[in-house]
DNA sequence: TCTTAATTAGTCAATCCTGACTAATTGGAG
DNA sequence: CTCCAATTAGTCAGGATTGACTAATTAAGA
């Protein structure tokens, strides 16, 4: 559910249209989320449904028709409720990088060298275009925060790993 | 693609069937992935199309039919590429637990409190059965270290978020 | 030797998600 | 003032995912 939380926390701050939301999540919720496009114009049509919010139809000119989502005081207390079960559980990430590594075995460790740093690069390379994220709002910097510091452990921690293959490899060679 | 990887890669070692590649998957697998039974056999069933595997119907009594999956040419193939795609790539990891953490200004401090320290209890468990897990062969053993490392991490974090919030909480007090 | 619970094996309807698409408006270069 | 690219706004068909279910077999206790 936290895809609607997300969705709800934007419009509990302003009522909103679905193009602005989906500018949000990109700009400012990267780090926790990839809703893309008509996943959160789904959500927002089901929680419409369910009474959260409210959906007005706006026409400016001949323009597609825009809708202006609303929270309703059902969203307001869902909302709620939504809020304290997130920060009171703890989700485990998933690693799907992880799967390549436990068949890694399976190819010679002198091809999976260039291969491990080939993802180290990809790894560098985000963790310094997070690093360079202007400051964010309150508790918006959390996030930047976490992601930097979960970024820099991954990086020392494929370094292990690439230093486990480079022994293998002048082992076997 | 790291679901088929996955299940191509346990093919590769011996042909089976269904219930099977899932008790690897739930037992095994787990930091890495969390297919759910009816997407393995989802998967199996598109990939047989493909001519990655074959599908051999098996009946023993009259149990219910018994499918073995085995790897062809074609998806060792698709194996090796898979794998070789998945090792030289990085994919970000989504913190679901942070949506609730960007909105957590929207509570009073003393509220916000009792709920992290439920997380952090949550975490602390994780952690420690993570730590319990017995010693896998080769680089299974791997994903078990990075998950100990990453789960150590999260657990450092967290105790600096609570502390930001007992400050904010001494403030507003 | 019943009865019950656990294990083995898989299916299906309903829901969820997204790549690819349409279409109008705005901004700016020439 | 015209044309092209970017931005704004949203839709839809098709594929992916899973909760809830069925059903036979085995194990174990009373």
């Amino acid at each position: 559910m936290e895809r609607e939380l997300l969705l709800l926390g934007f419009l509990r701050r302003e009522q909103a249209h679905g193009y602005r939301l989906n500018e949000f999540i990109e700009r400012e919720m990267a780090t926790c989320t990839d809703i893309k496009k008509p996943t959160a114009y789904f959500l927002l049509a089901k929680m419409a449904k369910q009474g959260w919010i409210t959906m007005r139809a706006t026409r400016e000119g001949n323009r597609p028709l825009r809708r202006v989502y609303r929270l309703t005081a059902k969203g307001e207390a869902q909302y709620q409720q939504l809020l304290r079960e997130n920060l009171a559980s703890f989700i485990e990430a998933k690693f799907p990088g992880d799967v390549g590594l436990a068949y890694a075995d399976d190819l010679e460790a002198q091809d999976v060298l260039p291969l491990l740093s080939n993802r180290r690069a990809a790894l560098a390379a985000r963790l310094e275009a997070t690093r360079q994220v202007p400051p964010h709002a309150g508790s918006l910097q959390l996030l930047v925060d976490h992601q930097v510091l979960h970024l820099e452990t991954e990086l020392a921690w494929l370094d292990q790993v690439i230093a486990r293959f480079k022994r293998k490899a002048k082992q076997s060679q």
